[in-house]
DNA sequence: AACACGGGGTT
DNA sequence: AACCCAGTGTT
């Protein structure tokens, strides 16, 4: 026996039902694998469906918006995965006539689409022998070979790899990754591993010294930056004044009323109001504080306020703020926690 | 090598 | 409250 038939005959009775195992649409393994970066399978399952049933193909979704799109992935975060996505189906459509090509290299020149996911849709879509390292397979070969090492260190990322490549089944690479993604998820998770229902304690080095508990290493991770920010609700004949946020960085292109960081000492109002005049050309009149949330990024800490302001009169609006409707608030993408105030104003779009 | 980039579930 | 997650791109 050996590690990858064990594994094999574990996962051909364990193995998850999935949405996008249904079939081997190299589309939907990319769209899932997208989806997947970072985030949970039960947060990606509704969205996975929603975005099937609105772009089953990428000649439909070569078609669609960038903001359309952004809508489909609004709440799942990191929003370039979704950019990129879009960017990277255009090319296939327009350089792979309309086929996601099935080498590796290839596959990961498209946008967003980095090492492991080119791993990921190379053997699964296409039955090809290359390894799909995620953070599942770090921590579990951690604990097979015992490896104390910073999992990410560099080196310790080629070492897995090496292992992963000498240990792998050529003849179903596909399922062999995919089996190491649901032992990671099922079996030999982050915290107090299920040894009891792995298949591959005979081999496992850290079961072996009782040590599974200590791995992976990791290096920690910094303490958020914390932001203090100020929101205007500004009305005006029956449409809120909103904006876009730039095409880089945070939230890229997303939408929010318009905000503010705060600095110094100052007045809250006083600083807001100077923003709208500074900003949007608008002459405003800070009133009561009606939201304030606590949002936490990965990176970033966002201490929130929104104010109802009144609109005293002012210029043109530079382009990437418009007046809107409540009636229209769902049909673009908000950023965080905007998006809680925006569904508030829906209901009660007098406040 | 370090950092930017979201959001939510788990412990 | 800390930790983690089917990572990628930029600096």
């Amino acid at each position: 026996m050996t590690l990858a038939s064990q594994l094999l005959a574990w996962y051909n009775h364990n193995a998850r039902k999935l949405p996008w195992r249904n079939d081997k649409d190299a589309y939907k393994i990319w769209v899932s694998e997208i989806m997947l970066q970072q985030t949970r399978v039960e947060a990606v399952k509704d969205y996975y469906a929603r975005w099937m049933e609105r772009f089953p193909t990428m000649a439909v979704l070569a078609k669609a918006s960038e903001q359309e799109v952004l809508s489909y992935w609004q709440g799942l975060g990191y929003y370039s995965r979704a950019r990129n996505l879009l960017s990277g189906v255009r090319e296939v459509c327009a350089a792979y006539g309309g086929e996601v090509p099935a080498e590796q290299t290839a596959i990961q020149n498209l946008p967003g689409v980095g090492e492991y996911t080119a791993g990921a849709i190379a053997s699964i879509a296409y039955n090809r022998p290359v390894p799909a390292i995620d953070g599942n397979v770090l921590r579990i070969f951690s604990r097979l070979f015992c490896l104390e090492e910073d999992i990410a260190r560099p080196a310790t990322k080629r070492e897995v790899r090496r292992l992963v490549c000498q240990h792998m089944s050529v003849e179903y690479p596909g399922d062999f990754n995919q089996a190491l993604m649901d032992l990671g998820a099922m079996v030999c998770i982050p915290r107090h591993p299920r040894c009891e229902n792995c298949p591959l304690t005979n081999l496992c080095e850290a079961y072996e010294r009782e040590v599974q508990d200590t791995l992976p290493v990791r290096s920690p991770k910094k303490a958020p930056l914390l932001v203090k920010m100020a929101a205007g609700l500004v009305f005006k004949e029956e449409s809120f004044l909103v904006r876009q946020r730039p095409a880089a960085g945070l939230l890229a292109k997303m939408w929010e009323f318009p905000a503010i960081e705060l600095t110094g000492e100052e007045d809250a109002a006083e600083q807001l109001q100077a923003g709208f005049e500074q900003e949007l050309c608008q002459n405003v009149q800070v009133e009561k504080k009606i939201f304030h949330y606590i949002h936490t990024f990965s990176h970033r800490q966002w201490d929130i306020s929104f104010y109802q302001c009144e609109w005293l009169g002012g210029g043109e609006l530079p382009s990437a703020a418009r007046w809107l409707s409540p009636a229209d608030f769902m049909s673009i993408p908000w950023a965080g926690p905007h998006r809680k105030v925006a569904l508030a104003c829906k209901k009660t779009p007098s406040l």
